[in-house]
DNA sequence: CCTTGATCCTCTAGCGGCTAGAGCATGTAG
DNA sequence: CTACATGCTCTAGCCGCTAGAGGATCAAGG
């Protein structure tokens, strides 16, 4: 029977030892068993649970969205509603994100565009921040939901 | 003299007010005056400085390199060429945040798509969480300069 | 004049998702 | 037996705010 140290854990997993831990502490992972020198000990199921969390992060999903997913994971009989919405709700997240990096991407383009060669005193680029209104796009930054973290 | 209290300041700039006395307390907006019973008083200059660091970040600007940007904006002699540099900086930035989520759109579209109606024991989204070779782009997180924040 | 409610003050703590470091106890290889 | 790697816990820091406590002060209406 496989056992793994927490480090080995971090090789098999590519996920760092303090990230493991704090995913530990905050309920993404069981806590595992202990040797007598109080050191964890791992056996395969975790490294598992721990790609799946790897990886619905690198997808962007928040926390808490992937500890409805383990849930969901973890009692398969449940209808899957749960998970096509929260993959939805993602997709979602990420497109609206694209969609505002686009609207910067545009008006940074135009200030690198118009880039002078002097002094600050005739800058383009301090001028386009002074004065909003050389903006084409509005660039509204939507607070709220950020969702799709990275 | 257009003499403004933080509120007044706020309701101008469209910046919360405990935004602004977080901005003088990083040292982006200089400490103002106050009145006998402590309470800030801002002239018009602070509405322009305000409305700088706003568009700034909305452009998402990271606060250090707003720092740079207002050193150069307050001393116009200076050339030039370290704003052009931020704003080229910022704009790889923001391109390389877009193509990563481009990424990550692809393959949440993917999950999307396949979306099953059952239970979560035959559910293609937590499948394809589960198995990363499913994935057809590789989506590498690059961690460390974040930058454009957002 | 007095009350009410808005605005202001400072200070501390919290968000997300880790990351870094101190200070110590084990494990492993030569 | 001696290094050095790895493990442990605990606390604090990152970014850019945001929220709340607990109090002072202001402006308007009765």
């Amino acid at each position: 029977m496989l056992q793994r140290s927490i480090g080995n854990l971090a090789k098999a997993t590519g996920v760092k030892v303090p990230t493991i831990r704090f995913y530990e502490q905050i309920g993404l992972l069981p806590a595992p068993q202990r040797t007598l020198s109080d050191r964890r000990v791992y056996g395969e199921a975790a490294v598992g649970r721990l790609a799946f969390i790897k990886h619905a992060r690198q997808l962007g999903f928040p926390v808490e969205a992937i500890r409805d997913l383990l849930r969901l994971s973890d009692s398969p009989e449940q209808p899957c509603e749960t998970a096509n919405a929260l993959a939805a709700e993602q997709l979602s997240a990420v497109r609206a994100k694209i969609a505002q990096l686009q609207v910067l991407e545009r008006e940074l383009q135009q200030m690198v565009d118009a880039a002078c060669i002097g002094e600050v005193a005739n800058c383009r680029v301090i001028e386009a921040l002074h004065d909003h209104t050389l903006c084409a796009g509005e660039h509204q930054t939507e607070r709220r939901p950020t969702y799709a973290g990275l």
